[in-house]
DNA sequence: TAATATTTTTAGTTTTGCCTAAAAATTTAA
DNA sequence: TTAAATTTTTAGGCAAAACTAAAAATATTA
């Protein structure tokens, strides 16, 4: 398989948790920052090799065969992120671009080796289930923060939205993961928050409370 | 730079040692096993770049930019090497494939951080020095075994060819880097030596010999 | 040195993954 | 339910990096 190809896959692997009635061209390009178009040829290449299913105009879903091998190419790139936090001293807001090329680098015993390293992580520097070497993925109940009642105190476990700004932004407020959050206020109007950390107040946007995880005691 | 471009560098740089007045077309054709007129194609692309001299017809030469280029290249290699066997448990005939695909992730900080964890390494799994970031090469005296005379004891300090059935072989020979080795006696007809190591006797072919770096006391 | 052999380059093609522009299908709205 | 808007596909092209076959240059040797 192709780098492009493992894009792809990953692209519709991720996709389809949010529109499990098929993932459109649309989403996918977007996704991928190319054209329609080119969506259309890949798709039908991957169609041909049984990675998805694809009818014309009816949006596109893996086959298990796909699957797999999405879940591997995102298997490898939360391990190499864990590696880099972990051993090498990235920063959460740094992995990403170099996790994108990592990721493609195949061989089993390498990553296999990688996760033993590790210990057996599974969890990513976000917070993102880390997929097993069956592709067996251990969820966990996680809420959005703009989810959780007042006074309520809970522990942030990881972030939807991993851009480098949002990531930048809990940084200077000295949130991250394992971080101890109490709720104190919250406006109906606008979803703004009110809450405590380290027995500091901050006023949080409804944005970065829906882009959150956190569990609850 | 692309990897097409980088795996081209790479064997020119190899090859520069071996012929310093300028590397045939075909000897790159056969490292990358492509054709002639694919090297040409690239010959003029680097050569556009900058990072080679080349003339129709009268082989290539590095610039310095394309030298400095090869050496980081690899530098890549030979410390992700030392990562696979040193971390991860990799034996020293497994490594190469791997390596060669981990060199042309670029990322200094990668890099730079892998140099730093591996406690900045100088020589890779098969001896071979590692350029620092600088592109500074450490080089240290190193015969082959065939040129050492008749009662020496010396140690194995490297290999010439890295191919997996000479690195089996010696596996098979508990011949490792670090290895002491006498020579008892030497075959003035066909090269072949007998040896000791670990007060075992060995004959060994003249090409052996020729693959076996060592240093003397 | 001339003839032959080898090496290298040129010219033209292929494949992959992308593109644009236009056509076709689907969805939305009047 | 037809018209308009949007989405998706088709058709045709381009650039990178490979290829084959033929031409040109260089090297070898008789």
């Amino acid at each position: 398989m192709t780098t492009s190809e493992e894009n792809y896959l990953k692209v519709i692997y991720h996709l389809s948790n949010l529109s499990p009635k098929g993932v459109n061209t649309n989403a996918i390009a977007g996704m991928l920052d190319t054209k329609a178009s080119s969506v259309t040829d890949m798709l039908k290449k991957l169609s041909d090799k049984e990675l998805v299913d694809y009818q014309k105009y009816q949006g596109v879903f893996l086959t298990e065969k796909g699957k797999l091998n999405a879940k591997m190419i995102v298997r490898n790139h939360r391990l190499w992120e864990v590696f880099l936090v972990e051993k090498l001293g990235f920063a959460w807001d740094e992995v990403h671009e170099v996790a994108e090329e990592l990721e493609h680098i195949r061989s089993e015993k390498l990553i296999n080796q990688l996760d033993k390293f590790l210990n057996y992580p599974s969890f990513d520097p976000h917070g993102d289930p880390i997929p097993n070497a069956k592709g067996e993925i251990q969820n966990i109940d996680k809420q959005l923060l703009s989810e959780i009642d007042v006074n309520k105190t809970i522990t942030c476990i990881g972030v939807k939205d991993t851009s480098v700004d949002f990531l930048q932004y809990l940084n200077k407020q000295q949130i991250s993961l394992g971080t101890k959050i109490k709720v104190l206020e919250k406006e109906a109007f606008d979803g703004t928050i009110k809450i405590e950390i380290n027995s500091s107040i901050l006023v949080i946007s409804d944005k970065i409370a829906n882009n959150l995880y956190v569990k609850t005691h």
